[in-house]
DNA sequence: CACCATCTACGAAACTTTTCGTTGACACTA
DNA sequence: TAGTGTCAACGAAAAGTTTCGTAGATGGTG
């Protein structure tokens, strides 16, 4: 077991589909994570498994070996990667401008009014919270 | 000179500074990019030059040859492109959910109260044009 | 013309990502 | 206990990305 970056590095597709369903599933065994991805990705077991050592050599996830089948886990919360993501994006892609983003998500995809909602209930709070 | 997917691929992290500076300044040579980018990236001049080449294969740029020095240009609009990455994002990371990523680009990073007017007056006209 | 600077093209090396075949270990069961 | 099935480990192949060295062409200068 090697300790390597603190910080937990930028996942690539394949293995945020991994930490997608950790996520929503909390800690899986490889099959459990292959068979959830299975309509998504038509690629092979060993596939999955082999991705999962990777991440858990990268620190993305964690594994509790203490028997013969593995269950992983997520080693960072969702809402953080989320996070990382976005800053990531908005740095390489927008120079930084959160509002270019937000605006582009907004007028691409529809939100029901219920989200827009609640959406402005944000802003007013940062507003407010800025003054 | 060989015609590929109709739809342009999601770029690469140093595919994307490249085009970044294309949208910036408009047409450039690959010394022009070079140099734009010469403090965030320590590479040398046949990189940029490899780089900009191969996103001409792959549609993301296009150039004018007919004299010595080729002039490139973005192909795709900024404002395509941004659409791309965030929809690409939302998928991969937010299942689908606009609000929770655009919660996420707000909270996580400041705007002026401009520019959350500026949200605040969109979100206005989708719900009214929702309606 | 001969030299020098600049540019494109080509190819290869290093690295990362994605994929899977094979092997050996382990557990269950007939 | 012998057979069957599942699992982790390993290595390697294939594909994509990033980097640069070198070569050849071109244009300008003395």
């Amino acid at each position: 077991m090697k300790m390597k970056n603190p910080e937990t590095p930028r996942p690539t597709d394949a293995e945020l589909a991994i930490l997608q369903v950790l996520w929503s599933c909390g800690p899986s065994t490889v099959r459990d994570v292959h068979e959830a991805l299975s309509d998504q990705r038509k690629t092979g077991y060993t596939t999955s498994l082999k991705l999962m050592q990777i991440m858990t050599g990268k620190g993305l996830v964690t594994r509790d070996e203490s028997r013969r089948t593995h269950v992983y886990q997520a080693n960072i919360e969702q809402d953080c990667m989320q996070q990382k993501l976005v800053s990531s994006l908005l740095e390489r892609a927008f120079s930084g401008s959160a509002k270019t983003l937000v605006m582009q998500a907004l007028s691409g995809h529809k939100a029901s009014p219920e989200e827009l909602a609640e959406i402005r209930t944000l802003i007013d709070s940062l507003e407010g919270g800025s003054k």
